[in-house]
DNA sequence: CAGGATCCGCACAGATACTG
DNA sequence: CAGTATCTGTGCGGATCCTG
């Protein structure tokens, strides 16, 4: 997922909607993203602090690293207010919000569909479990 | 994104949604798992070679893995022809059928958004450098 | 308070060789 | 043809320390 951007010799293929596939993958292709995405599609406007504690498991790194991507790419609007002790601002853009719509849906799916795969994978794994033991 | 579904120390949160999220990440957040999908949904049934081809920059072990965990998960049907040579199909199940939509509403969704992210991808890149070339 | 810099482990991904 | 087994590198992600 990682070096999705960099190297992909995969770059050969005919070209088309494929790239576009990829930059998808290597945006979303990232728990923290989702996850920051959705803390400030739920609660507005947050600060560092508030986003580290909505996030929960984040690290500093990964916060520091996801929100700057999320800025780069136009998701999110970063705020500095120049004050002692420092206030920074974290909140979605325009193009944040439509993002929102098409991963809930995602969402969506995958919460009306749990079950069903949890279900797919028992099945799966007593058939292989049959598998290994035929008789004994 | 690839210890999601294992270590996640982060489950001490309160529960909720949140682990539909990282199990909707832990299965799309990757590269090939999309690919694979996206291949079977367009050509329909494919061998496990004609795939190979199809995803085309993928290697022996991430297509037998990916195979693996989308017939885990129930995404996929898995036929094997007892015939030699050897013969197995793949095939999206109803359920693997009905993830390609928000797939492709993901993707549509970063068709249309393109040139938006490159336009702030470039805006971030030349405040970056001003904000270092204050005068020069 | 917000974040930069650094060290490190480990899981994932790729390439290669082998088998039924 | 359709995989499995194994080795190795890489870069992601976590933890920690430090600064403005």
């Amino acid at each position: 997922v990682g070096a999705t951007n960099k190297k992909v010799r995969t770059a050969e293929h005919a070209g088309g909607v494929c790239p576009a596939v990829d930059e998808a993958v290597a945006l979303m292709g990232n728990r923290w993203t989702v996850l920051v995405l959705g803390a400030l599609a739920n609660q507005g406007t947050l600060r560092y602090n508030e986003l580290q504690r909505a996030v929960d498991g984040i690290s500093q790194r990964m916060l520091t690293l996801t929100l700057k991507k999320l800025e780069e790419n136009g998701f999110v609007k970063r705020t500095i207010f120049p004050v002692v002790p420092p206030r920074v601002d974290y909140e979605l853009t325009p193009l944040g919000c439509t993002l929102v719509k098409p991963l809930e849906a995602l969402l969506d799916w995958t919460l009306e569909n749990r079950d069903t795969m949890a279900e797919a994978r028992r099945a799966y794994a007593s058939a292989s479990n049959k598998a290994r033991r035929p008789s004994t």
